[in-house]
DNA sequence: ACCTGAACACCGTTCAAGT
DNA sequence: ACCTGAACACCGTTCAAGT
C-alpha cells in the first residue's frame, strides 16, 4: 500500500511540467472552450492542487500565452504561389484555418492582446508579396489590416453563429412585419451557412 | 434624525426601476468598460443591495440586452441616399459609429448573442437598397455579412489596439531582425492609427 | 409589492507552510 | 526544488426572510 501510494505521488509529480499544463489547457479548451480553461479545471485534470500550476506557469496570461506559441508552431505553411495575389489568399486562408480549429486564438489574440511570435514567418511571406505588389509600408499594414479583421469579424461570428441562432428563435414571428425586404432575406437567413470566407476574401484581395 | 432616514430611505426607493437600473449600468460600462459591469458594482451605484436589481430585471443577460434597446433606439438614421451604394455606406458607416461609441456593444451582440430589434429600421433600408442593386435574399445576406464581419473585427481589433500595443512593446527589438519584409512594416506599424474604415468599406461596396 | 442579507458555488491569485 | 491548503477578494444567482 505504502508502495502503491508512493507511485502515484511519483506519477502525480513526473505529470506536472509546463508541457503538460499546455496539454492539459489545450484539451480543456479545445473540448469545452475558452471559458471552461480555468485554473483550478487544468489542475484538477492533472490531480494536482491549483496552486501547483503556478511554478510552471507565471498566471493565466503566460497560460495562454503558452498555448498560442505551440498552436503557432503546428500550423503548416501553404506552398509558396507564383503568383503574389494568390500567394496572399493562401496566407491568410491558413490563418483562417487555425481560427475555425482553434476559435479561442482570436479571442485570446484580441482581448488578451496576445500573439506568438512563432508566427512570424507566414508574415515575412504575407508582407513580402505585399512589397512585390508595389505596397509600400503604409499600404501593405492597410490591406493587412483589411483583411486580418475581416478574418477576425468572420471568425467571431462563425463560432458564435449557433448560439446566436438559438436565441434568435425565441424572437416574435411578426416581428419582421413591417418590414418587406429584411423579412425576405430573414427566410433564407436562418438556415444561411455565410461559409464564404475565400470567396470574399478573394474580392478583398483583387482590390489591392 | 427620523425624518431624515425616512427621506433617503423613500429616495431610495424611487431610485430603483428598470430605467433607472440601465442608466446605471449604462454610465458604469462607459466610464469603466463591459468587464466592470457586474451586478454588484450596479446595485451599490445605486446605493442598493445586490438582489434589489434582480425585481427589475432577469438577470445579467437581460440587463444587456435592455442596454442595447435603448442604445439602438437613440442610433440616428442616415439621410436616405440616392445612389443605392452610397446609402450602403452610410448605413454600415452608422452601426459602425455606435460600435465606436459604445465598443461593449460588439461584444455583446458576438457573445451574448444578443441584438435589439430597435435595430431594424435601419437593417430594412440596407436590404431595399442591395434589392435595387439586384440582390436577391442569398447575395443580400452574403454581402450584408461581408460588410458586417469587417465591422466586427475592424471594431474589436481598434478598441483593444492600446492594449496590445502595450503588451507588444515588451518583445525583444531583434525579434524581427530575420524578417526584413516584416521590419519594414512593423516600423510603420507601431504608430499606424489604420482607421481606414470608411475608406475599405467603399472599396468593399463597390464590389456588389 | 418591493427590498435584502446570508449563503452557495464559482473564479484567479497571494502567502506561509509543508516535503 | 517542488508542491499545497487555507485564505482573500471577487463573481452571478438562489432562497428564505424581512418590511
Amino acid at each position: 500500500m505504502t508502495s502503491k501510494l508512493s507511485k502515484t505521488t511519483k506519477r502525480a509529480r513526473a505529470k506536472l511540467s509546463r508541457s503538460a499544463i499546455l496539454d492539459a489547457a489545450l484539451a480543456i479548451v479545445r473540448q469545452d472552450g475558452l471559458d471552461a480553461l480555468t485554473m483550478r479545471r487544468v489542475a484538477s485534470d492533472l490531480e494536482a492542487g491549483p496552486m501547483s500550476l503556478y511554478r510552471h506557469v507565471k498566471d493565466r496570461d503566460d497560460l495562454l500565452l503558452g498555448m498560442m506559441d505551440h498552436v503557432a508552431t503546428c500550423i503548416p505553411l501553404p506552398k509558396q504561389q507564383s503568383d503574389d495575389r494568390e500567394e496572399i489568399v493562401e496566407i491568410i486562408l491558413t490563418i483562417h484555418t487555425a481560427f475555425r480549429s482553434d476559435p479561442w486564438l482570436v479571442h485570446v489574440l484580441l482581448f488578451e492582446g496576445r500573439g506568438s511570435l512563432n508566427v512570424l514567418p507566414l508574415f515575412e511571406r504575407l508582407y513580402a508579396a505585399m512589397g512585390r505588389l508595389g505596397c509600400g509600408p503604409a499600404k501593405s499594414i492597410d490591406y493587412y489590416s483589411m483583411l486580418l479583421h475581416y478574418a477576425y469579424g468572420e471568425s467571431l461570428s462563425f463560432q458564435t453563429r449557433d448560439k446566436r441562432r438559438e436565441i434568435q428563435t425565441e424572437w416574435a414571428e411578426d416581428a419582421f412585419e413591417a418590414y418587406p425586404a429584411t423579412s425576405k432575406v430573414m427566410e433564407v437567413a436562418w438556415s444561411w451557412k455565410y461559409d464564404e470566407f475565400e470567396r470574399n476574401l478573394r474580392r478583398l484581395v483583387a482590390t489591392i
